[in-house]
RNA sequence: GGAGGGGUGUCCGAGCGGUUUAAGGAGCUGGUCUUGAAAACCAGUGACUUCGAAAGGGGCCGUGGGUUCGAAUCCCACCCCCUCCGCCA
């Protein structure tokens, strides 16, 4: 959410910056009149307010000195009701400001770069060289299926398209995935391990940023109005909505594994096959709380937290710089690892790292104290998947695969899988 | 799921329709006393938010509604915590 003061102070500057990323300026302009209208119409009640106070001070002294105070309650009556209704129409007008604000997207940093979409990403920098291969190399759904780690059909069956059975070593390995990254996370990165629920309720999803926007991308549970996370960042986040955090107690990093739950509406017949686009898949996340003035500093050191995973897999990635067109909606700078994938032939992201600067910190209400009893301010928020372990089960099956169709093990991996360094039919 | 009890300022805790500008205590800050400290005593001390150039005003007693001239206090709904029962990994 933007900060309405800045708005209003200078809202030709907040259009250009959201017009970086070529889809208007939200209507921002509207905000602006309402904003004017709602502190006009608050200073009128403010005022009738401040009378209904006093006089309902004085009523029981006027009592007791045995005065007539029917006239007066009258009086008050009337504007009590007057009141009533002036209260209703701010009330009306804050929502709608309130609504607007929620949709407005965040301003893209000056760094991000022009451009409309994907295509006019930056490449900032790649890692390693992809593999030539002397045969015929398969795709990761091939390769899984045929070791008999990965059962797609299956879980067609059980629960339907776009979920996965992974099965005896294949299950092993995503465990072990998830546990190389949050141990690489815990013990190198300084993070803290959280654990989270996996079903989260509305005030958290509108807190990262989810809602209102994009109610139609979630799991939602009925029963209970939660939703199922889409991603770590959620529940990780929102752990300290509502708080004021000491300064000395920032900056905060934490990690999580959880599964996330998207509903993948909009890109029906894309990536149909394998495991990059499913319902479920499971993430380890970092999270960042950061004071403003560290948090692109922070945004650096995440990204390398998130490359260290790969580097230590050996497998080749780049990293790119998502251009003002190709920005998420919540987020002022975001950089994508992406692995070099065979079967596609081409880089795929599996992880993303942003900073989101105030804007869920405003959402979330989440503060701290920069100096001990000094004036509160939002703190800057990051996250980061390090990594997506689906997308990184996929690039260890397409990287490592071998002409008899086993795949070789990545050394970092073998401690978590028990020494083993293939699998085999 | 059922039956009770409860959510008040940094903390404990009183208040149950109008001098509440939220009692009292603890804590914190300053002072007196003391060689110094503790104790004692005296004084001060809610956070946050919003409108305003400022002075000042509005809001905030779990959350959201309602009743009333006036609500921490009464009514309704919801959330959370505790105790007991039931069910259950």
């Amino acid at each position: 959410m933007l900060d309405i003061r800045r708005i209003r102070d200078d809202v030709e500057a907040v259009k250009r910056q959201l017009m970086k990323r070529g889809k208007g300026d939200y209507g921002i302009d509207k905000v602006v009149v309402l904003d004017e209208k709602r502190r006009e119409l608050l200073q009128e009640v403010e005022q009738m307010k401040n009378r209904q106070n006093v006089v309902s001070k004085d009523i029981p002294r006027l009592k007791k000195a045995g005065e007539d105070v029917a006239a007066i309650m009258e009086e008050m009556k009337g504007l009590s009701e007057k009141i009533k209704a002036m209260d209703e129409e701010v009330k009306g007008i804050e929502q709608e400001i309130q609504n607007m604000l929620l949709t407005i997207p965040n301003t893209p940093h000056e760094s991000v770069p022009e451009g409309a979409s994907d295509t006019d990403n930056v490449e900032v920098k790649k890692w390693g060289e992809p593999r030539a291969f002397d045969f015929e190399h398969s795709a990761h759904w091939d390769i899984g299926t045929n070791l008999g780690i990965l059962d797609f059909e299956t879980a067609g069956k059980i629960t339907g398209a776009r979920f996965t059975v992974y099965r005896g070593l294949g299950a092993k390995m995503e465990r072990a995935l998830i546990n190389f990254m949050l141990d690489l996370h815990t013990q190198e990165h300084k993070c803290v391990e959280v654990l989270p629920p996996f079903m989260v309720n509305k005030d958290s999803m509108i807190g990262t940023g989810q809602l209102p926007k994009f109610e139609e991308d979630m799991f939602h549970i009925p029963s209970k109005d939660f939703y199922l996370i889409p991603t770590a960042e959620v529940p990780v986040t929102n752990l300290y909505m509502n708080d004021i955090l000491e300064g000395d107690q920032l900056p905060i990093y934490h990690t999580a594994y959880t599964p996330c739950f998207r509903k993948e509406a909009g890109s029906a017949g894309r990536d149909t096959r394998g495991l990059i686009r499913q319902h479920q898949f499971n993430k380890v996340e970092i999270v960042k709380f950061t004071k403003p003035e560290d948090s692109y500093q922070e945004l650096e050191t995440l990204l390398l937290a998130a490359e260290e995973v790969l580097k230590r897999l050996e497998i080749p990635y780049r990293v790119i710089k998502l251009c003002a067109g190709d920005l998420g909606a919540n987020s002022a700078c975001t950089y994508d690892i992406e692995v070099w994938m065979p079967s596609y032939g081409r880089y795929l992201e599996i992880s993303s790292c942003s900073n989101f600067q105030d804007f869920q910190a405003r959402r979330a209400n989440i503060r701290f104290r920069p100096e001990p009893k000094g004036k509160v301010e939002y703190v800057h928020t990051l996250n980061g998947s390090g990594l997506a372990v689906g997308r990184t089960f996929a690039a260890i099956l397409e990287n490592y695969q071998q002409a008899d169709g086993s795949v070789v093990i990545p050394e970092a991996l073998r401690p978590y899988m028990g020494g083993l360094e293939r699998i085999t039919k």
